[in-house]
RNA sequence: CGGGGCGUAGCGCAGUCUGGCCAGCGCGUCUGGCUUGGGACCAGAAGGUCGCGAGUUCGAAUCUCGCCGCCCCGACCA
């Protein structure tokens, strides 16, 4: 096993008498998701207050192996482990733009001076200060940093246990580079890295996804998802696997009707204010019409919107059109100020170069759309977008991809129909660029003697959102059945009748011996009857398990079951060391 | 931030509408006995500012007002 600078899983043995940490018959009502409730129920973590956890002894050893084969990956592509503080100078996020662009999620506090500081939710702004301090020239590049760190955010609503959780251990790893080239020759190694973190952590299906960069910026990002239906991110996949992409960037590639033009004609559509109740009424489908909506962006500037009726507007998408990382529905006061009819609200009557116009190639490339008239109870039939506006108001127009893919829409690659999946994002990766090397002077020293700005990307995986989705994995009804790699022990020793002397010398012998055979072994040494006990070798999880008892002993055997498996079989106890060794070996190699 | 729900022993809950009886039940914990292959049984015990604070009342877990915390759905989310 690794050297763990900071963590240790502590020892390798363990009684379960002296197990800090209960394991309960009852789940919390409030635990919902399979992780959550066996996380709690099996003594692994409690909770302290809303989305903080403490680790118990056994959550802190599995996440402890979590991280060890995440620094042996790291270091694998050539990391250099840091510590950077959690406790941060505002006037560093101040810098970076992110201290006024980020919502309430950075909590902000004063120290005794008054001096304004923060916790740090990403610690993008600390290590930006120290690449500037410490890199200044080209001959110390390409070079990554990483470190396991906690990070806070104060979530609106964390949920499900480890899955969403206020405070929380996460990787985060930033490197730097001379060219976008070598960012990118880079972020594929990374890629491969996260690849075999997942796949050695025992993750059953983890793809990633091409991704929304969201807060973070940068160009091209990607997010690792465990598969899991208590997910909280929408993916989407093609049958045939090549495209994957969350919902907040899925793009499709959807066949849009088009005709000969019809000529404009104005309908009476009483009270029919919404796409439903004007397809409806005039006999359509929703994607006959074409659908109006107002958003009002980060300035308060109205923002109107055209799409296909039967299609929603993707705010992650129109956010970054917008370029506004806040988007609200504009209300009717707004909506009229424009000189728009709310319900009626159509393009034909709005002034492109006075309102900002944002409209889906499904609205401009439709033919014959009902459209609003622009004034109460009447709609216009057999609107074309190129006939119908001038070309100064379509100069004026943004036509861009603003629409939220569906299940089922055709695959911007194959045309086959996408699949939707639920998630669980347990890491993402960036290519920053330069967002924050600009912003901070992070600059080098070139060959040619000039200061440039390092081309940076950074590479996240939350821990113990790992650890949580590896059970949403690997589960049954009875508990979580760990991977090996992870497993809080690799051996439970089950001791039947513990006061029964033979049983007991067996159980301390074996006990002994498989620790000192390097395995890591919990003893089950309280005085319970067997039922119990199985239930609670169950709801731990831990892969191997042996049952001694009078009867065993008096054929001189232990009984052995794998975790998750229905046989059971009887080992000599002269073969019990070996024969573990070697299962574990196995497993581990796997 | 919007909608809904909840707060009584470590966990799960009853009691609250309709104020008054010793604040109860199951699980867990402790002691003793008995039992020992899939959550046994018997006897005894510990454990509570009934979320907090005001108020009404002779009397409040219960009624009123304020506050806090927690969960679910939505919004949001490196």
């Amino acid at each position: 096993m690794a050297v763990r600078p900071r963590h240790c899983t502590g020892s390798a043995t363990m009684r379960l008498a002296q197990l800090v940490g209960q394991r309960i018959k009852e789940a919390p009502r409030d635990a919902q998701t399979a992780s959550h409730i066996y996380l709690l129920r099996g003594g692994y973590c409690r909770p302290l207050s809303t989305g903080i956890y403490t680790l118990l002894p056994l959550g802190f050893r599995v996440a402890s192996k979590v991280e060890a084969i995440i620094r042996e990956e790291m270091n694998r592509v050539d990391g250099q482990e840091i510590l950077m503080p959690v406790v941060q100078p505002a006037e560093l996020w101040e810098e970076s733009g992110r201290y006024q662009a980020v919502g309430q999620e950075l909590l902000r506090f004063r120290d005794r001076n008054d001096k304004p500081m923060v916790l740090a939710m990403t610690h993008e702004e600390a290590v930006c200060h120290l690449a500037r301090t410490e890199l200044s020239s080209y001959k110390q590049l390409p070079c990554m940093v990483y470190q396991l760190q906690t990070k806070y955010r104060d979530e609106a609503r964390p949920r499900a246990g480890l899955i969403r959780v206020r405070e929380f251990t996460m990787k985060d790893g930033y490197s730097f580079h001379t060219s976008e080239a070598c960012l990118q020759a880079y972020y594929e190694r990374v890629h491969e890295a996260y690849a075999r973190i997942f796949r050695r952590v025992g993750m059953r299906d983890c793809i990633s996804i091409e991704s929304d960069s969201g807060m973070i910026g940068g160009a091209v990002s990607h997010e690792f998802m465990a598969v899991a239906d208590c997910g909280e991110d929408t993916i989407f996949v093609s049958p045939d696997g090549r495209y994957k992409a969350n919902r907040e960037c899925a793009i499709s590639r959807p066949a849009y009707v088009t005709a000969a033009p019809e000529p404009l004609e104005k309908v009476a559509t009483p009270g029919a204010t919404s796409i439903e109740a004007v397809a409806t009424l005039l006999g359509i489908t929703p994607a006959q019409t074409g659908k109006a909506v107002f958003y009002r962006d980060a300035q308060g500037a109205l923002v109107f919107v055209c799409i296909r009726g039967d299609i929603e507007v993707n705010e992650s998408k129109l956010r970054k059109v917008l370029q506004s990382p806040q988007l609200t529905f504009a209300n009717d006061a707004e909506i009229q100020a424009a000189g728009a009819v709310a319900g009626y609200a159509s393009l034909l009557a709005i002034d492109a170069t006075a309102v900002r116009v944002v409209v889906d190639p499904s609205f401009a490339a439709s033919s014959n759309l009902v459209v609003g008239a622009n004034e109460a109870d009447f709609h216009m039939k057999g609107f074309n977008y190129e006939r119908d506006l001038t070309a100064a108001q379509r100069a004026a127009i943004t036509v861009t991809d603003i629409a939220t893919v569906r299940e089922g829409d055709p695959c911007p690659l194959s045309g086959e129909p996408l699949r939707l999946l639920r998630g669980i994002e347990v890491g993402n990766i960036f290519q920053l660029g330069t967002k924050y090397s600009a912003a901070m002077g992070v600059n080098y020293l070139d060959q040619d003697g000039k200061a440039k700005p390092m081309i940076m990307g950074c590479y996240g995986i939350g821990v113990g959102r790992t650890v949580a989705a590896v059970i949403e994995q690997n589960h049954d009804d009875y508990g979580p059945i760990w991977p090996m790699a992870i497993a809080p022990f690799h051996v439970h020793i089950c001791a039947l009748n513990i006061r029964d002397e033979a049983v007991r010398t067996a159980a301390e012998g074996l006990y002994r011996d498989l620790q000192a055979a390097g395995l890591e072994v919990l003893l089950d040494d309280r005085s319970e009857k067997a039922g119990f006990m199985f239930n609670d070798a169950d709801l731990i999880g831990v892969p191997l398990r042996l049952v001694l008892s009078p009867k065993t002993l008096a054929e001189g055997k232990a009984e052995f079951k794998i975790r998750g498996q229905a046989e059971k079989s009887m080992l000599d106890l002269a073969e019990v060391v070996p024969f573990l060794k070697a299962q574990v070996a196995a497993a581990l190699a796997e």
